[in-house]
DNA sequence: TCGCTTGCCGAAACCGGTTTCGGAAAATAT
DNA sequence: ATATTTTCCGAAACCGGTTTCGGCAAGCGA
């Protein structure tokens, strides 16, 4: 049987299934089997079929599809906008690495933004409930997540960028904060420090208490009595940054090196310093963690424990889909480990009279 | 009669229209015609059905109204994320009121990176082949810009973040970054600045060459001749900036103030001035436009021409909808107006003995 | 040769909405 | 009281796919 002549695509008016199973004297419901790879379905039509839908430039709405499957290929997330502008230099690349995981299966990406837990929660409804994403990645990993249930209850799937301390039932992908904080301490005691202070974030989120914890594994690892004084959290701006770092300069006896939870407060330490009249890298020794852009800007350059969004973003994805295809979400969990950028800002304690004075007097 | 017991939303299947229709002993049509407001439907039908709805949590399946509709209600974006990160800081709040204005109108936002001029057609093209959106926002718009006849070819509404050389049949939004190079020159004149140097983009994208004409009429506006060899392009980020810089202090009777095209760039200066031993805002005067948080950080801070992009992300997003709904696209252009920081880098020339001989010798 | 699988495809139901069409009941005109 | 319009809703087609089911023809074993 020779093939009649088959309409190219001719602009106008889109190419349908049935246009198609017309233009092979087939039915549609063979058409669609044979491009879903159905296996009652030949070789031969098979690849007749799919090479006809390619001549004829056939799509499938993917909105028809979904009426019948009830899968819209689509991940949602919803960003919030409200809180400190730490991770928007980051939003960029995590979008790609999102986009790239979900385009690579012929997902697509809707995206959202929030400036409060209401607005959040009624847009995570809202395209729950017409239904334009078959799940959501959440960032911002909250300790105790109240979007974990709430999202459990509707039975949709989602992925956390962050762990959580109700682990049941849900995947995540997440940097070990905690280690790279414990890496930091351990590098600084290396260098000679200490009296290593650490600034956390905001302690609501999870990743501060993994951090917390990391610090004080790694003066446990160093051998370092751990001083509460030294310890302080809510700083993730660069003002919030600067004030911490002044709380602990007034100290009595400063630590010589801090590590902080984030880039943006380990950069008011800057300024802070500046004010003291020491400098970074010599007098006073800082550690970073996210690897934002400014670090690279600053003098000396900050070192830190850079995150790679993008990768974040790739397989947040990548899981969130292998879930909502039937995987189980405990089995897709994934972490990866922040890079250390060495520069400028980790160097040997100065041994200045007061510092080592200080040191005696221990 | 009497209202049966209407069921609430009993947690887990979900209400379909069908639902609604049965608890009121109405058919679904009734309910679709009641909801979309047809006038056709009683108001006491209208009310009883949309209370129904409320009250059992019903709502649409966007695929499932799109396949008779074809709208999906949503709008498509795709994000180009090889070149240089001039906007990336401005992205979240770019989303953000894309977001604000999609959501007021229950539309949602559909969003894709690319890396490439092909990667981004491909990307369109898949999302209009499928039907994941009903138009889109395109950023970063060329002095001549393929997609324009790509998308009009297609048929597909599209606005753009910019305007264009072929202006038929198409929407925008913009910022008359014109009106803000002619007002920078004007101010660097009223300052006292005769030799005013002009450090563009890259004059492949249209806002170059509109701001390259603002710049001219500033100069013509303060009666200044203007020197061609004041005027650079291509740089947009802080290497090239500072490359750009080096070049015009290089001369035998360099700028006292320049304007920038990008903010970027104009920090770029700020290191090119280091170089050469002179200090902004002193002996040169700089203007940016984009108003990066960079700006803010710079000493002294940089004088520039802020834009909204969250506005910008607004008024796309309405005018696009506008559009897809049947408005004349060439009605729906709008531009807005950038607004001046005015900071620490412009001020009056320094009298320095070099300039003053430079101006005699004219 | 006959009966029984197996391979392969068509027919038709179905998904959850929207929209067209027609007709009964109520309101108005004659 | 009858004719005519209006108001309002039900019936059914439709949108473009997917999936179930059944049956024909070829292949196989006995």
């Amino acid at each position: 049987m020779v093939d009649q002549e088959i309409p190219a695509s001719r602009g106008i008016e889109r190419v349908k299934i049935s246009d198609v199973a017309v233009a092979l004297s087939l039915t549609k419901s063979t058409v669609s089997r044979a491009l879903n790879g159905y296996p009652d379905i030949s070789k031969s039509t098979r690849l007749k079929v799919r090479n006809a839908a390619r001549r004829m430039g056939y799509v499938p709405l993917s909105h028809a599809q979904a009426i019948k499957t009830g899968r819209v290929r689509s991940l949602g997330i919803v960003w919030r906008v409200d809180s400190h502008d730490g991770h928007r230099a980051f939003l960029s690349d995590f979008l790609d690495g999102v986009s790239r995981a979900v385009s690579a299966e012929d997902w697509s990406l809707t995206v959202s933004t929030a400036d409060s837990d209401v607005a959040e929660r009624t847009t995570l409804s809202r395209l729950l409930k017409e239904r334009k994403v078959d799940g959501f990645i959440l960032p911002r990993t909250l300790a105790d997540d109240p979007r974990v249930e709430w999202l459990r209850k509707e039975e949709a799937p989602f992925i956390l960028y962050g762990r959580v301390a109700s682990e049941r039932n849900c995947s995540w992908f997440d940097f070990r904060g905690e280690d790279a904080m414990r890496k930091a301490v351990a590098r600084l005691a290396e260098l000679g420090h200490e009296r290593i202070g650490f600034v956390n974030g905001d302690l609501r989120f999870n990743y501060a208490l993994l951090r917390r914890d990391g610090y004080f594994r790694g003066l446990a690892d160093a051998g370092i009595d751990s001083d509460p004084g030294l310890v302080l959290d809510g700083a993730m701006t660069r003002d919030s940054g600067e004030t911490a770092t002044r709380k602990l300069l007034e100290l009595e006896s400063p630590p010589t090196g801090i590590v902080f939870a984030q880039d943006m407060a380990a950069l008011g330490a800057y300024r802070a310093a500046e004010e003291f009249g020491v400098s970074i890298g010599r007098e006073l020794s800082v550690i970073g963690y996210d690897g934002v852009p400014e670090g690279a800007w600053a003098s000396p350059k900050l070192s830190t424990f850079a995150v790679d969004s993008r990768w974040a973003g790739q397989r947040l994805a990548a899981l969130l889909i292998d879930q909502i295809r039937g995987g189980n979400p405990e089995d897709l969990r994934e972490t990866g480990e922040a890079r250390f950028l060495s520069r400028g800002s980790d160097r040997p304690p100065a041994t200045s009279g007061r510092n080592h004075a200080d040191f005696i007097n221990l």
